[in-house]
DNA sequence: CAGATTATTATGTATGCACATAAATATATT
DNA sequence: AATATATTTATGTGCATACATAATAATCTG
């Protein structure tokens, strides 16, 4: 048997995927070093390094200097969720999109809402509700605050044809947030607005977006029942 | 001004990072080539194009060959979510975890299942039940379908001290697979194994997991209410 | 002028080399 | 023996160069 030449990163990728699966790699287990690799694969140390940390990134490797590569004992999968805007959310499963501003206020929010925020208590904050909707039945109510303390632009747009969803990310750009999703029971106008049973379950995200260490936006997401959040792994 | 030396890929996507949020590169527009960028960073072609394949595959950039790059006109929010198993999850939080065996055994599935699974209608399949806790109380209830045809190990486990969720990730390797969260009213039965009021509203996480072209296994899982999944952007 | 062909160009990747860095191990010091 | 120091080693990164590839732009051709 000769060498099989694995000369570009992804078969190289594809073979190490192969012997874990075929378990020549156990989980747990120490794999050989990328020098070594790079010698039996026949290609330069760098190519075996660039397939091994696309492993490592996506959770099925554990490296560590000079302790070296070990095959995840307890591979923790890595779903990648996108999260787009609602319109393409929408468009993107053919269906029509609609969009309907329910009330825009400047008020003093509640302590939960400042609170998360980082603001001021006594600091107003623009608050916007809204629906999307999908083949001009509900999809999703938006519940949202916007620091105008950071995005004063939000001050002079009325979000009566953009939704606020889309709007910011155009306008207000974020360096990190948090997102959590959860199921919640309706409340009751909510439940008015979605046309759905009052104590309906349905499915929320929540997220909260900064740039460096101001908060930019608060939002709620509250989906019609049967949404699902899907992804492959 | 004396050029800043931008030496190593973190820096420079730094820097990208901060043209980007000072809109001095605005979404949908076109950025310099690599080229360039190494020229005006004053560092290796190899190293600008490290950071700017970085922001790429966390969606802020788009790239194209001979196109170019260009700031991402909507940027979608790429979510990691780190599925890990449920004991790690619970002891994570600094929880007791806690194990219990529902029922076990081998019948053929409703059609949903192997149609799903894509396994013949007469075929017997591994069902268990289970539940985990979190310092004594419920924490998710587990329902899951194994292919013995695939993981025949499995016949000989009887899932009273490990979960399955664990012992599969251990023993039933998986190339790929697809994953679903979604809200759902709690039926009677889970509700009573939860210990929570019927119709109440519970986050599921549906999993279906495949090696190459078979269906290894399929499961769903609820989780008590207040459970969140949250991560950061 | 439409359609096929050929250049051009920006990203994508492979290579060999060098050095940086973290962490485990061995060694020296009190 | 406990602690500090040095050594070793595997991964991490940077660089220069070369070539591959995809997509656009330019050119040719009937």
């Amino acid at each position: 048997m000769n060498a099989p030449s694995f000369r570009n990163w992804k078969s190289v990728q594809d073979e190490v995927l192969r012997r874990i699966h075929a378990r020549e790699w156990k989980p747990g287990e120490l794999i050989p070093n990328e020098a070594d690799l790079a010698e039996e694969f026949g290609c330069a140390r760098s190519t075996v390094n660039r397939a091994l940390r696309s492993l490592a990134e996506s959770g099925l490797l554990d490296r560590r200097r000079k302790a070296g590569t070990r095959v995840a004992a307890q591979p923790v999968a890595k779903a990648t969720l996108d999260i787009a805007v609602i319109r393409h959310e929408v468009e993107g499963r053919g269906s029509k999109y609609g969009y309907q501003l329910l009330t825009r206020e400047l008020t003093v929010p509640p302590a939960r809402v400042c609170g998360a925020m980082q603001t001021p208590a006594s600091d107003a904050l623009l608050h916007v509700r809204a629906l999307h909707l999908a083949d001009d039945a509900p999809y999703a109510v938006e519940d949202r605050w916007i620091n105008i303390g950071v995005v004063p632009q939000a001050h002079d747009e009325d979000f009566a044809t953009i939704s606020a969803n889309e709007w910011l990310l155009k306008y207000a750009p974020y360096t990190h947030g948090e997102i959590a999703f959860s199921a919640v029971q309706v409340a009751e106008d909510d439940a008015d607005i979605l046309g759905v049973a009052p104590q309906s379950a349905v499915f929320a995200i929540d997220r909260l977006t900064w740039d460096k260490d101001a908060s930019v936006t608060k939002v709620r997401l509250l989906f019609t029942p049967g949404y699902q959040l899907r992804t492959s792994l």
